[in-house]
DNA sequence: TGCATTTGTGTAAGCGCTTACAGCACCTCT
DNA sequence: AGAGGTGCTGTAAGCGCTTACACAAATGCA
């Protein structure tokens, strides 16, 4: 990778501006030469130093992408609806993940110097960061948050699909609620369903804290919670994960779901299909979340849109079996 | 980010060399002069340009990394060991999936023309392209391929426990043994151990494919292959997402594991431990793996060293309860 | 005190591109 | 025939840094 235009320009004996121009349509070029040029540039092997064009044309053709982690589905769909759409478009992907970093801060100013756009989860970036970057100019999607000035938002729906879910487990009978998986952080998606849940039922529903949102983390909880005394009827989890966490606390525990005990998730994470019993969740559109990010972005970037936008995408609730008996029940 | 070093050079009443010298630390500034350069940077909020440096150093700080896919746990996990190593050495990470893509190729020129130098997974790319990226001096590592000049390898061990794996179900007394899912590529993992484990038993197993490493397509395949006649009494699997369906297979059956049918996995994945049963498996180092691909590269990066390394990294039989009844069985 | 170092700073040449501008043919119209 | 295009190409000025080199001032030492 270090034959320069110089070396094409020379061997095709016109100047680097013609180069430049044959190789990237813009101006015109006789024939003849274009083929000089290309013959020569097939010949030494040469690709453009990006660092070069980047330089000249002040963009990086990359986007940024920060997460707090990889663990388990959602982030993992997201980040590759996301890297696709933006590989159309022509941008790299550059990730980072915050989990057990310290100088966040500093990793993100360093990401944002090296992309033209950053798309980060919901609030794993310090807000006094955010600011900073968005009086910086730095063009920021976030996924998963409350909407801000200076960035646009995207997250899916989840105060209505609170209710539909709150309401249909009602349906089923279930009176004693928890909630497992309590939000970690005000405004983020789990927070919306917390207090979606939390006003459907009129407020009868306890939150119970989880370390973090994974299936081991799930299990413990649930093992703890469905030992106590006063066990819930039904426990509506933070997420999918979460929920087969506490599906296989339940069997540990000699429970059946749905007999003994509801379990619902939340994203129709594709183990959700393949748990026994199949996990009544709602359904998230999460690799259609990271596709649309990437288009946001690029319309930020390409200033083909200067307002911001906040999208809500709409999501499904999807009735399986772990929430409860139903009459014509099919497997899935 | 688009205040330049000029700028500050200039507030700071210095030229622009200095201002470089007291920020990187290299050459002598007097205390007095950095001082004042260190309050015009913080007065305008300086980052120095990533393109910049870059271009004038000649190095990205970044590393690269092709995978197929990014579902399930075992990229995920080897990315993350990854990212995080790479970003103490002071590396960006930039990744690029190859699933579902055309011009495979010149998405991975050019990503190899953005970064320092690249982590590829086994047969990711194809291979006259692998061999472009040695002659054009393209620092590479492979994770999960047979060792090849010009680039680093590194694997986990797979002969070795596939011989210890096949020789603990032998002992159980099964006798009719399948693989599932079948290599699909010469030379990486899957298809060592495959080799491995057919060489141990003798050649008295056969080979059933998936269309993927999925627990959807070992969860179609185990089905099929456990409703046809002659079904086996144990089915290695090629890792433990295909197990995992094998075991949603066999339940699904009304098999009962490991009562009529043996299943055994491979990696040692999260789900792994919390399947019911649990899953023997074969551990492999994940993250380790992730982790020490980003140590060579950067070896191979700032040329600490030149000879290439092939390293594989040892494995760890875990036998729980998926593979027979064991006499003191214990819960894991 | 005088000379050789050392220390601190500036100048300027890259790094590999893109692109505004200018120049030169060669046409096409009146 | 001259004015005004058009089409193609080259020159050169950046883009934002790093760093070799030159040089002046300060220091060390005999």
């Amino acid at each position: 990778m270090d034959v320069t235009i110089y070396e094409v320009a020379k061997r095709a004996g016109v100047s680097i501006a013609t180069v430049s121009r044959a190789l990237r349509g813009t101006g015109p070029v006789a024939a003849r030469t274009r083929e000089k040029v290309l013959k020569a540039v097939e010949e030494l092997n040469f690709t453009p130093s990006r660092l070069g064009v980047s330089l000249a044309q002040g963009r990086h053709a990359a986007n940024g992408v920060v997460f707090p982690d990889l663990a388990g589905p959602y982030y993992t769909e997201v980040l590759l609806g996301y890297e696709e759409v933006a590989s159309e478009l022509g941008r790299s992907v550059v990730i980072l993940s915050t989990k057990g970093r310290t100088k966040v801060n500093d990793l993100i100013k360093d990401l944002a110097g090296r992309v033209d756009g950053l798309l980060i989860f919901g609030h794993t970036v310090p807000e006094p960061l955010v600011a900073e970057l968005v009086r910086l100019g730095v063009r920021l999607v976030f996924i998963s948050r409350e909407p801000l000035p200076g960035a646009d938002t995207l997250r899916s729906e989840n105060t209505a699909s609170a209710r539909a879910l709150a309401g249909h487990l009602a349906g089923h009978g279930h009176e004693r609620f928890a909630f497992l998986g309590a939000p970690l952080a005000a405004g983020d998606d789990v927070d919306e369903r917390w207090q979606g849940v939390r006003a459907a039922l009129g407020g009868a529903i306890e939150a119970v804290p989880t370390r973090e949102y994974t299936v081991e983390c799930g299990f413990e909880a649930a093992r703890k919670l469905l030992q106590g005394r006063s066990r819930p009827e039904a426990i509506i989890c933070s997420d999918d994960e979460v929920a087969l966490g506490a599906l296989l606390a339940a069997e540990e525990l000699g429970l059946d779901v749905p007999g003994d005990l509801a379990v619902t998730g939340w994203d129709d994470i594709m183990a959700a299909r393949h748990a026994r019993p199949a996990l009544t969740t709602v359904r998230q559109p999460m690799r259609e979340l990271g596709a649309r990010a990437a288009r946001a972005l690029d319309e930020l970037i390409t200033g083909v849109r200067d307002a911001h936008s906040h999208l809500i995408l709409t999501t499904e609730l999807q009735i399986r079996s772990s929430c409860g008996h139903h009459p014509q029940e099919e497997r899935t």
